[in-house]
DNA sequence: TATTGTTATACTCTATAACTATA
DNA sequence: TATAGTTATAGAGTATAACAATA
């Protein structure tokens, strides 16, 4: 079978199979992704945090505790060198503090200050809110079966 | 209420309620992203496409039609001169042609070449594979179940 | 010697500004 | 004058390499 005949058979695929379900899955996927995206990217743009920077504190919602620049750096795939220069801005800015692991000095613990905490759950909530709003579209019959549906998954 | 309270009721929020509706929507969404996004991200960085000039292909799906350069960076929300290179990689590359448009001299049109489709379908091949390979965890009964929820919305 | 982190350097992608060609 | 596209230039963010400090 050739793509272009799989993609064709994922457009007309008959309702109730697994092709369907899949095409539907990845719309709404995309639907409730455009919509979380486009207030977290504004939010994101206005308090001049770059990708990277956001995903840093992304790292560190849920775990509270020090983290060393390395393991920031494996966790989110970024290079050393570019996580430490991230860290470097968010410090200017007072949103991070680094100090030096009495334990080992040749580490630097990072951790979230109160107004980088703000800025953290500010993004977090703006992710939220979009897939909010997209529940509050639904019907409350829609909201029940899909909610059954979901808790066991 | 604060940032804070928020977050925290809603880690906390009884099942049934809206609010663990869309944490459950958000957990489901998290999931299927990754999955999707690592092959896919994977393919485009073997194949060595910018992020940009995957989202032109991305353009092009469904509809075949020539493009101008100008409509291509209005829809992806990329400056003209970004867009113009990108294209121009793409051009080297053989998978896209930028011909004059006879009708107007100042406008290029862009069309996917053969090798182009190729490369677009596959991608959108592995966007798809993500979101199937995921249907497939799932039991016949939670299948049909999400199935039948889904397909009204 | 190995590891953590920083600095130096080069590359990619982007936007704005300046330019060309056409309308 | 206005628009489509390209070229010039500068800035942000990244990775690799070279380095310093500590283990």
């Amino acid at each position: 079978m050739q793509p272009s005949s799989e993609m064709q058979a994922l457009l007309d695929a008959p309702s109730g199979s697994d092709e369907a379900l899949a095409r539907d899955l990845g719309l709404l996927m995309r639907h409730l992704l455009e919509r979380s995206n486009r207030s977290v990217f504004a939010a994101v743009e206005e308090m001049d945090l770059s990708f990277s920077q956001t995903k840093i504190f992304l790292t560190f919602t849920g775990r509270e505790r020090p983290r060393s620049i390395k393991s920031i750096s494996d966790e989110l795939g970024l290079s050393l060198p570019a996580t430490s220069r991230a860290i470097d801005g968010l410090l200017q800015r007072g949103l991070i503090t680094r100090t030096e692991d009495p334990g080992d000095r040749r580490v630097k613990q990072i951790e979230v200050t109160e107004s980088g905490r703000e800025i953290s759950q500010r993004i977090m909530q703006l992710r939220v809110t979009g897939v909010q709003e997209f529940v509050a579209t639904l019907t409350p019959d829609e909201r029940g079966r899909l909610a059954a549906v979901l808790e066991p998954i």
